[in-house]
DNA sequence: TGTACATCAGTGAACGCGCGTTCACTGATGTAC
DNA sequence: TGTACATCAGTGAACGCGCGTTCACTGATGTAC
């Protein structure tokens, strides 16, 4: 039964695809390895000739799902389409896609209880995301824009979960046009100068 | 063994708050019932005295943490300590203690994959929630008041969140301080007026 | 290029374990007379 | 107020189940000659 080299390297990629899918939308607790080797198409026996442990899967799945999704983000970095990237966040296309949507919505609390090397991976990842998050938000004086941008970043996921923790559909999207316009206000400080305490 | 119903009383208690410490540090599919009523003083058998699952506790649970909460901040409707409870809630002693913290930070994304009667009570919470935080939000030209308490609201959780999950102390610093400057923004717009989208 | 053999990706069954839930039992509480 | 009895909060052991992990085995792959 043994597979080539590039079989193998498409069977892991499928695991940490199915990983990043099923943690996202049911939670990584609450996901079983049996669960994610059946959607990529193999057994549970199969699993530790790819991963370590369940923690081994859980850092290089939640490294794919950020990295993915900082790759749609780097393709725009410098142009001014900061505003149709949170229109995109705040959708409800992505409110109602968890699983394939941002894994900082879906899974930040649940990172914050994850051991050591998971976290550690997770600052590193969010590093890299304020850092290309920042020259978006600048202004005529961008002492600010890093601020900014983090408050703007927390704004936009902690409203995707709200919107997504709420039962009712109105209120859901009163939520999302509520930090559709906060965001544009927050990310973009047009002609206000940003005010920031002495520094 | 049996019991008063005042003791029955006391005991159900002690399980509803050990449930809510819980759950808010271990999130809900990874605490236990065991667990729970250890910490509680009883032993598992007891539990179905007092509730006909662990939905059903959970249910309990998260609606008294999210009381609790509330009525922390209800003593200070109509003052303006708004910037206070910003401070207090964007602390790193909130930060530190989200066993005892804030249940909105700590179980919403876990909230949006739990069953139909979970959501409906902690949407009905959320929304008195909004109601009690609007007035603290209101400017001269008060149109937007709701809308930037929901986007205010939403940037704490997401931002606490944040802070949580990172791995450096001066990131997690740094996120809380970003907060911080832009709550503090978004709740008092002070002098600027709010210009909503036509409505 | 062809043959012999070590490697190892994947299977399928088993492992111990903790989960949520059930149940027979105990004995103090609360009630009926 | 005192007695007899039904109630039921809590115990402790057991239930089936799914979890993460291990293991003997299979047979195609890759390598050495």
């Amino acid at each position: 039964m043994r597979r080539s080299s590039l079989e193998k390297a498409a069977s892991r990629e499928r695991i940490v695809a199915a990983a990043g899918r099923q943690f996202r939308d049911q939670g990584i607790a609450a996901t079983g390895l049996a669960g994610i080797m059946a959607e990529a198409g193999l057994t549970v026996g199969a699993f530790y000739a790819h991963f370590q442990s369940k923690e081994d899967l859980v850092s290089h799945a939640l490294d794919a799902a950020l990295d993915q999704q900082r790759s749609a983000l780097s393709s725009d970095a410098g142009t001014n389409l900061l505003p149709t990237l949170i229109d995109a966040y705040l959708s409800p296309a992505h409110r109602d896609a968890p699983g394939q949507g941002c894994a900082n919505a879906a899974l930040v609390a649940e990172i914050a209880r994850q051991p050591g090397p998971v976290r550690e991976g997770y600052t590193a990842q969010l590093r890299t995301l304020i850092d290309q998050l920042t020259p978006a938000c600048c202004s005529a004086n961008d002492k600010g824009a890093r601020g900014r941008a983090i408050a703007t970043f927390g704004m936009l996921i902690g409203c995707l979960q709200l919107a997504r923790a709420v039962d009712d559909p109105a209120l859901s999207d009163e939520i999302l046009a509520a930090a559709r316009q906060a965001a544009a206000g927050l990310a973009s400080p047009a002609r206000q100068n940003d005010g920031g305490p002495g520094e």
